[in-house]
RNA sequence: GGACCGGUAGCUCAGCUGGAUAGAGCAUCAGCCUUCUAAGCUGAGGGUCAUUGGUUCGAAUCCAAUCCGGUUCACCA
């Protein structure tokens, strides 16, 4: 099995620091190997401020004995150099030959592979009474980039949505459509179906509104009007009838919802969301009420006076927690573990991911922890995959003053402002129609999915519209056109991968840095998908197009100064365009051939 | 009040299980296109890493306390 370069580096030191000191038991764990600074000479750094003490040796003389031993048994290293406690390690540049000549991504990514797991990773899950914002489109590609990641290192993946499409909220913009539809349709009103369906939701609210004022204006307190709003009213009526199967509800909750599907189906097609399995909560609302018989009957539940269930976690930290009501019926965190066991029978996963928003946090610590404690299979394998609010500039979005952020406008802006910029440059030349329809999209879309991804999910994030349309810096379009520019690089070189007659004989630092990222990037991405975070995988991306870039500037390929070492540079910015296409693939980012 | 999360440059963010003088991008300023795509490159300024104490050879990172901001603790989903 292939090891990483920091790895291999890190082995090396152990046995050496074993070999010269056999009596002290130096175990691989206890040696730190980092990259060098750029400032030093070398390549890695072995750190021996931990050994200094136990070994009773001077910094600086250990440092001198393990890099002469590191040089003189291994051909990896050619020399070596202590700065206090710090061994710097020069690698050979036999070693990057042997990379530049044998290297295949694949072949490294599958070397770094864990042992294969059934992952499910749910992410999305939209309500069918509003259409998306930007709060989902984080959430999206979130899931989307997580479950690339994963299976890139080597997961097998299920990606899955559960659809919300039952409830109050749902009647809610049914009652609004009889009220005010006039038997409308989408099509008719030349408006996408979701947000169609999303219309008559906000019109519900208005009338209800209105309705609670005009109770209050008779006298009745503000709690009670909600109540008693007849637009309410009818509302719960409408929900105790699709409880009940009735007929023209299921039909009228059948066709609005259809709409709304449509809608998701352009929306999901334009962002690049797609799931191995949908479930509906009108399919699985009911799950999980043997398993309150079960754990009333295991003792993990336990029932009051009034025939409610509960199940008592204060030991655990948290509080009492209701499992069923006491009329029968169940609540929320019900269902899902019923859903949880159902996902299990199904697929057999050993990991369940849940992409769903740090306000559940505390939902889903219970959630895990009575799967736990009913003993359910791969309960264990739970993970609530947490991310942050999106905020504006000007603070949380809010739908009551109108500042919620729809996701097919926002997709279609940063679209147009591709365009806008891309024209502005005066870069379309040489470009068909359809092909800048495409690169228009590859940049938007890119830039807003890149933008969303490169902070750590767990942290809220601003999103700040100026910003995120800047095509310059930190960003998917930077990427995208250090690809764009290494393809055109070998396209005029007409590189074909197949002249391996190259040796190296001196690298040029800024080709040294660019090898020893890409080598890197195997690692990297097994570490960003253990930890379920694509922001590592942005903020890596990004450095590779800049060391490229420094390259580019510094190490001209076309005009090298033999044909060997315009081969080897060739090969050098292949590998480059290549990984970085696969890391931007993995964001779900694709990047154009020329731009 | 309890639990959890965050607080790093003017702004947005990196900083892995503690390691060298804390890094990017944006913004500001100064350079670089008769030479492979300037959506690029080079350089400059900008920091009491919220505060205080502790652990140690070494702390932005670990521990404790405090301050600020957020989320949550529904017989809602």
């Amino acid at each position: 099995m292939m090891k990483s370069l920091a790895e291999q580096v890190k082995v090396l030191a152990t046995g050496a620091l074993q070999s010269l000191f056999p009596e002290a038991n130096i175990q691989e764990k206890d040696v730190l190997v980092n990259e060098t600074k750029p400032e030093f000479k070398g390549d890695y750094t072995v750190v021996l401020f931990p050994f200094v003490k136990a070994l009773r040796q001077n910094p600086v003389a250990l440092g001198n004995a393990v890099g002469a031993y590191l040089v003189e048994h291994h051909e990896l290293f050619t020399a070596h150099e202590t700065v206090s406690g710090f061994l710097n390690l020069s690698v050979a540049d036999d070693y990057w030959a042997g990379f530049l000549k044998s290297y295949v991504l694949t072949d490294a990514l599958k070397a770094q592979a864990a042992a294969q797991k059934k992952v499910m990773v749910e992410y999305s899950s939209p309500n069918t009474n509003k259409p998306l914002h930007l709060g989902h489109l984080r959430n999206n590609f979130l899931g989307i980039a997580v479950a690339n990641m994963l299976e890139a290192a080597g997961e097998d993946v299920v990606k899955t949505c559960v659809v919300n499409d039952r409830g109050v909220h749902i009647c809610k913009s049914m009652i609004a459509w009889q009220l005010f539809g006039e038997n409308s349709t989408p099509e008719q009103a030349g408006v996408k179906g979701d947000h169609f369906v999303g219309d008559f939701y906000v019109k519900f609210n208005d009338e209800h509104k209105r309705q609670i004022k005009e109770l209050m204006a008779g006298g009745m307190e503000e709690k009670q009007a909600e109540q008693e709003a007849p637009i309410m009213k009818a509302t719960q009526q409408m929900l105790v009838d699709w409880e009940a199967g009735k007929p023209e509800v299921i039909e009228l909750w059948k066709k609005m919802n259809g709409w709304v599907y449509e809608g998701f189906d352009i929306t999901y097609k334009a962002i690049g969301s797609t799931f191995d399995k949908v479930y509906y909560e009108s399919n699985t609302y009911l799950l999980g009420k043997d398993l309150v018989e079960e754990g009333l009957a295991k003792g993990v539940f336990y029932q009051k006076e009034d025939g409610s269930v509960w199940i008592d976690l204060t030991a655990d930290g948290l509080d009492e927690k209701l499992v069923r009501r006491k009329d029968g019926t169940s609540v929320y965190i019900t269902q899902d573990i019923g859903l949880a066991v159902e996902k299990q029978k199904e697929y057999g996963i050993d990991e369940s991911i849940y992409v769903v928003g740090d306000e559940q946090n505390y939902h889903f610590k219970v959630l895990k922890l009575i799967c736990q404690k009913l003993g359910l299979p791969a309960a264990d394998g739970i993970y609530h995959l947490s991310y942050g609010m999106v905020e504006l500039p000007t603070g949380k979005m809010k739908s009551r003053e109108g500042t919620v952020v729809d996701a097919d406008d926002l997709v279609a802006e940063m679209v147009r402002l591709a365009q806008e910029q891309t024209e502005a440059s005066g870069k379309t030349d040489g470009f068909e129609a359809d092909e800048l329809v495409s690169l228009y999209e590859m940049i938007g879309l890119g830039a807003l999915k890149f933008y969303l991804l490169r902070v750590e999910p767990k942290k809220k994030m601003i999103f700040n519209p100026e910003e995120s349309i800047d095509l310059h810096g930190f960003t998917a379009t930077f990427i995208q056109y250090a690809h764009a520019r290494i393809r055109s690089v070998l396209r005029k070189g007409e590189y074909t991968g197949q002249d391996l007659n190259f040796s190296i004989d001196s690298l040029q630092s800024e080709e040294r840095a660019l090898l020893i990222h890409l080598e890197q990037y195997a690692a990297v991405l097994q570490e960003s998908a253990r930890a379920f975070n694509p922001g590592a995988l942005c903020n890596y991306s990004f450095k590779l197009a800049q060391l490229f870039n420094t390259f580019y500037d510094k190490c001209s390929i076309a005009k090298a100064d033999t044909e060997a070492q315009k081969q080897m540079r060739m090969r050098m910015a292949a590998f480059t365009a290549d990984t970085l296409k696969h890391a931007l693939s993995l964001l779900g980012i694709n990047v154009p051939e020329k731009m």
